[in-house]
DNA sequence: CTGAAAGCGCTAACAG
DNA sequence: CTGTTAGCGCTTTCAG
């Protein structure tokens, strides 16, 4: 038991105990330049027996290198950005970067601070959610000097690079997949949020190509906060009620989509004869459900990983796309007829 | 357009657009001491004018003080961590420090290496998923200097201090309401995953308390990988179909719970008359399900909250429990029979 | 192969 | 209220 329970070791500590210069216990612990095989076992014996763990605050205002990756997300209660995380950690792990992630519950001034405090501890690169930010944001990102790759929506002009899907695309898509299998009375049921632009975007392909097949959205519904599963059975519900002509129902993610299908299933009305579902999202946790949910894979990893690869290759000088589109692919479950 | 895009700014850079010497500038930026209202302007203008972010890496080395905690969790895609994190996120929102968390996997191996890499950034606490650890990293947080709280449970030695549940008693808890109900012919269904050690104690007290009402367990299943909602529905056919007296069946979470329910519902089974079922969590995310699946509350908002409380204590030196043991409610739902 | 010197960008501690 | 002087613990660079 040392006289100062507070301060931690340091290289010099090493040194001293080792009987080798600072430089030298340096040059082992990071493996650079070359050191004796004897020096090199006795440093790191005794950096093992100290207990010594490296300081990478001083290591990195030295070398003015950062090997860390900021990725800042809206939220990770939803299950769409653990997947995202889950990619880009993935082919991080195969560098020497690591990720920091930063929450930013969809709220811009939020994103702003979060962009804030990460670059103050200047990352080698961030990964950002969406194409929309505050002005101060974009000027930061601007400023950075550092590689940004803004994630999940291709629907609008980057920063400097992006990778994702068009929502825009992804919701004309669906519309026309609905339209072709002989729905006209369609209800479109999502968030009440103002600030999730890519579900908007959705909303907006889909109502724009409904319209190019003659076709208006007969009902919509927005929920707030809640279970998702309990909002989409509630919604559905409604809807319903309002009109009972509906013959589908569009979701804005699977889990709503999900408490729609029990609702109806329950009510023992024909799926998807009498009326269809379709979520978003492909989320891989509602396989189990009685019927499989037609929806969308947003290519959630596939978008991690691109990210990632950008990130690394742009740290290393290597040039990039600056614009990846991914295309995703619809799914139709049991819930939407094939045709 | 300056000629060097790759260097960041510096404080210098803002001393000397505004005239005012570094020290000063510091100060005001970090709003610190006394500075006359009219420096403080025209710094604060020249900082935003040239878009001056601080080098929290400088200013980490020279203060020697990091505001950050290091949280370290098994997972992201299960939904009761990132819970865990929004507690810990809220109440440090109130203080002056940030989370950063690390995933581990549920690898020992890799839990150490990720504390590690945390260490060396020198955070001001340690918030760490579990009791068991590597030899190697109970000595770097007993050596860190830091404060450290180990989360989620309470059946075993802390480093430091501990906040969580007994998973044990939730065991045992749950076996007597299940006894209590009448049930007698009992299977498990969980996940295999021998370094879950939560789910593994939670095992034994059901176990033993089984054992202590006579009853010895009928069926077990374990899965790995898949849907979670997909799997409980394949081990719940697959037990009933080994043992057709089973009246009860015991998830080790919610979602396997769930997908069990769906399938007992789905076979026309009289729940909880013929066959009663439990999950493990709380999980709101399956509120809306046609039934409500019985289940226990793990506590986990306030578990994060009293740990980031603990940890906000220790950094400013307050005295702090030791062990905080929670609580869970079982909450019976319409799977369980009341008596 | 090893060491000495000179910072990295900021802040603590003192002087004015 | 403002400025000066020393580092923080490490790495870069240049000499041996």
């Amino acid at each position: 038991m040392t006289s100062d329970e507070k301060r931690s070791l340091t290289l010099r500590d090493v040194s001293e105990a080792s009987g080798v210069s600072e430089m030298t216990v340096s040059r082992v612990l990071r493996n650079r330049g070359d050191v004796s095989n004897a020096t090199r076992e006795r440093v790191l014996k005794t950096a093992k027996e100290l207990g010594y763990v490296p300081n990478k605050i001083a290591g990195a205002l030295a070398s003015q290198r950062v090997n860390l990756v900021a990725v800042i997300i809206p939220s990770l209660s939803n299950m769409v950005f653990p997947e995202v995380l889950a990619g880009i950690s993935q082919t991080l792990e195969e560098t020497e970067l690591q990720p920091v992630v930063g929450v930013t519950d969809y709220l811009p001034e939020k994103e702003e601070k979060v962009l804030y405090e990460m670059l103050s501890w200047r990352p080698s690169g961030v990964i950002i959610a969406g194409l929309e930010h505050t002005e101060a944001a974009r000027a930061m990102l601007d400023a950075s000097g550092i590689p940004v790759v803004e994630i999940m929506d291709v629907d609008g002009k980057p920063v400097d690079a992006m990778v994702g899907i068009s929502h825009r695309r992804a919701g004309r898509e669906m519309a026309k997949a609905i339209l072709k299998a002989g729905y006209r009375n369609i209800a479109f049921l999502g968030t009440k949020m103002p600030l999730d632009h890519r579900a908007r975007k959705r909303f907006e392909g889909f109502t724009e190509a409904l319209a190019k097949g003659g076709v208006e959205i007969a009902e919509k519904e927005f929920y707030s906060g809640g279970s998702a599963l309990a909002k989409g059975r509630e919604m559905t519900a409604a809807v319903l009620d309002r009109n009972p002509d509906i013959d589908f129902l569009y979701f804005s993610n699977d889990m709503i989509g999900a408490g729609g299908l029990l609702y109806l299933l329950e009510k023992g009305i024909d799926v998807p004869g009498q009326i269809g579902l379709a979520g978003f999202n492909g989320v891989e946790l509602l396989q189990g459900l009685p019927r499989q949910l037609a929806t969308m894979d947003a290519c959630r990893k596939e978008i991690g990983q691109k990210a990632a690869e950008i990130i690394a290759a742009r740290v290393n000088d290597e040039d990039t796309d600056m614009v990846t589109e991914l295309t995703p692919k619809i799914s139709y479950g049991d819930t939407l007829k094939r045709r």
